[in-house]
DNA sequence: CGCTTCGTACGATAGCCATCGTAGTACGCC
DNA sequence: GGCGTACTACGATGGCTATCGTACGAAGCG
């Protein structure tokens, strides 16, 4: 009866495109644990799962994180299954602020091979 | 008899270009007044006293954003007689961090555009 | 149906932070 | 020296937030 795709019924709540806000990015962007999972996002080039971080606090952290990082129209989330996948809102983030997200990315990536060797 | 030179005597702690860590600079930018403080200081391709901001908060509040911003990287502060002159750090960050904070800019102003006009 | 896995919700806690007001310091000028 | 200007320091306060633990819900699998 019901109209629901067929991958989930349960459905998370984003942002539209217009309504993301520079400041909430940089903000979300702003915690390390945050930053971390943006990066290995970016590198994926695919969606992941939330378990699929291994992030040095517990469960509801990663799920605090995750909402604050979905919230402020950084990723988007849906489920799979049991699973949580994860993806770049990159199209919208670059049509919003073109450059920014990779600058952000490239900026990360070089402070990590200073000081992480 | 002081070998202080002839602009100023008290002094500004600044992290030096090395210790401007991204997540620092990222959090300062997140404040909606700190992000105007530095789009004005952009624009006007100048030192900037502090008083020249009109901020709509006291000017306790007004050192606490400038002292944020210096602390994380992204000002220059020296005293200049009794007024205070506020620099971007241009040159650091690009050296750090390459295109970042135009791309920065650039989306600040893009937002600007399409909220407030 | 039970069991497991994955993630959420809620409450608690501790720390940070934006804001203010008041009192004070440094500098330039008369 | 005395005055005004520019900014600071300190304490207070209310709000946000990162973190945790425990209890719960939703989906798949046997």
């Amino acid at each position: 009866m019901s109209t629901a795709p067929a991958t989930s019924s349960r459905d998370l709540p984003h942002p539209a495109g217009a309504d993301i806000r520079l400041e909430a990015v940089l903000h979300a962007l702003s915690d390390p644990m945050r930053l971390q999972i943006v990066r290995e996002l970016a590198a994926a080039e695919d969606e992941l799962t939330c378990s699929q971080f291994a992030l040095p606090v517990t469960k509801s952290t990663t799920t605090h994180h995750f909402r604050v990082l979905r919230e402020a129209g950084v990723i988007r989330q849906c489920y799979r299954g049991t699973a949580k996948m994860n993806g770049l809102r990159r199209d919208d983030l670059d049509d919003l602020f073109p450059g920014l997200l990779d600058a952000l990315l490239a900026a990360a990536d070089r402070q990590a091979a200073r000081l992480g060797g």
